[in-house]
RNA sequence: GUCCCGUUCGUCUAGUGGUUAGGACUCAGGAUUUUCAUUCCUGCAACAGGAGUUCAAUUCUCCUACGGGAUACCA
């Protein structure tokens, strides 16, 4: 029997889900549905300095509204529990004392102002920033004592001083570091708290997690981890290194250049369709030119193989063409669902039968959620018209429209009827083309360019049709 | 600075030791539509540079350049 397949997404709650971490979290719930795995969401709350009051619930809510689901964690539960690794500093004090004892941890006493003038120091002499390892030549003796009396310190691991680590990652195959390069990363704060490092490592091993996948960020860490599973003696898991997600100027993504928290998008009305089978698509391919994905249909496509191995720019106008398109082919009640809290917030009437079919006609015409009370505004608020549609408005021939018109209106108005009507106004009154269209379309829709007639009378419906041909009426 | 990773149209990408290097977004033109939007068609546009291997290199190797990441008692 293989192992089973056991992914996780282990963000630090310090606001909100960045859109590389919901990618991320994608990839890792795409795999475990692949693999018949378990995706675990583990709270990296290790940074007591960092944390964010409600950051996780907005998080689970971010992964929970896209619809990227976890088997373990937070609010679910799971064997491999507390899924907050603030609830487990009892677990790496354990773990980092085995390795003190197989030489791999020593305390450090050095204080931030030793450390800051020992940089200066290496700076001045242009010697690599890296911590000297000083603290590594007090015997045992001493710092128990040290320690024993109250001073302040931290754990650092003991990294090997020379020759070269190698490891496969799964995307980049073959990675070497030289040992020399690497810190003496503290493992234990001086406030008791685990860094990452040690408490990813340990976690990782304890949840009996396979796969690691995480950002390109961590690669260059990852020897000390791979160091940490071979002093405990455990089976590292395979690594993952996705490409960082950028800033059109190939910065990693970031704040300051535009939004990067889910939340953003999710309110400026990108559906969750659409958002994850775009971000699915950044740094991943499957072969072939298809590009428009369900859920259903990622899964089945999904591969680490064709992970690519550069950045990717997140750009924001195919975005929108790929959730115009989710908008356009969707079930209509989907759409409508979802729209709704954008409508309630422009001052539509939830209850408004005829809401459903306003949204039909709108998201074909939009490219987000949020713009289609905008598309919708000139059907629920009576038109304001400039000083030269209002001429249009007022010449002799539209007026003898308007006239006609709101004599014939008052049967039964579906689209034969209306485009009868169009024929005898024109056949009546010798009025075609745009001195036909333009008034009837501006009365109806505010502007002379716009939907069909037949359209925008179903969509107005009788009384608002005969109210606003008849308001135009001169006297 | 040092280490690591990367480099196909502006962007996301497909692809191959011999291809007119394909698709999508954007942009431009056109068709459809009374008009707008949609849709459809057409077009613009790329293998970072230099050596080497080879009959042949965008594809393999090396170097350079450029870009990014990491260099925290943050993750």
């Amino acid at each position: 029997m293989s192992p089973q397949i056991r992914v996780r997404f282990a963000p630090s709650p310090t606001g909100y889900l960045h859109i590389g971490g919901l990618r991320t979290a994608l990839y890792d719930f795409l795999y475990a549905q692949k693999t018949g795995g378990k995706f675990i969401l583990r709270i990296e709350d290790t940074d007591q300095a960092r944390y964010v009051e409600g950051a996780v619930e907005n998080l689970i809510n971010s992964l929970q509204t896209t619809g990227v689901k976890y088997d373990e964690g937070p609010q679910k539960g799971g064997d491999y529990g507390p899924y907050f690794q603030s609830q487990r500093t009892d677990i790496y004090l354990k773990y980092v004392q085995e390795l003190i004892e197989k030489e791999a941890a020593y305390p450090c006493f050095c204080t931030s102002e030793d450390l800051e003038k020992m940089k200066e120091n290496q700076k001045e002499n242009g010697f690599d920033q890296r911590y000297d390892g000083r603290c590594r030549k007090i015997n045992k003796e001493d710092a128990k004592e040290r320690i024993k009396n109250g001073e302040s310190h931290v754990i650092r691991l003991k990294v090997p001083q020379d020759g070269e680590i190698s490891f496969y990652d799964v995307v980049r195959d073959k990675v070497t570091f030289p040992w020399n390069m690497i810190d003496d990363q503290v493992l234990i704060k001086s406030d008791g708290f685990p860094t990452y490092h040690l408490a990813n490592v340990v976690d990782d091993h304890s949840m009996e997690i396979s796969h690691v996948i995480r950002g390109e960020e961590w690669l260059s860490s990852t020897p000390k981890h791979i160091f940490m599973y071979k002093v405990f003696g455990w089976k590292p898991p395979k690594w993952v290194h996705l490409p960082l997600i950028l800033n059109p100027d190939r910065t990693k993504l970031s704040k300051r250049q535009g939004d990067v928290a889910t939340e953003d998008f999710l309110k400026k009305g990108f559906l969750p369709e659409a958002l994850l089978n775009f971000i699915a698509l950044l740094g991943w391919h499957p072969s072939g030119n298809k590009e428009i994905f369900s859920l259903p249909e990622l899964i089945k496509a999904f591969s680490f193989k064709r992970i690519s191995k550069s950045g990717a720019v997140f750009d924001i106008e195919k975005l929108k063409w790929m959730n115009s398109q989710y908008l356009k082919n969707l079930d209509l009640k989907n759409i409508f669902e979802q729209s709704k809290p954008f409508l309630e917030k422009a001052g539509w009437d939830l209850n408004d039968k005829n809401l459903i079919k306003l949204v039909d006609f709108a998201r074909s015409r939009v490219s987000t959620l949020a713009e289609i009370p905008e598309e919708l505004k000139s059907l629920k608020e009576t038109p304001v018209y400039s000083e030269e549609n209002q001429k249009i408005i007022e010449n002799d021939n539209s007026q003898a429209v308007f006239k006609f018109w709101k004599t014939k209106i008052d049967t039964d108005l579906n689209e034969t009827f209306i485009n009868n009507l169009i024929q005898e106004t024109s056949t009546e009154l010798n009025i075609k083309g745009k001195n036909l269209y333009f008034p009837l379309r501006l009365a109806l829709y505010g502007s002379p360019h716009g939907p069909e007639i037949p359209l925008l009378v179903e969509l107005l419906g009788k009384d608002e049709v005969l109210k606003r041909i008849s308001s135009l009426i001169k006297a």
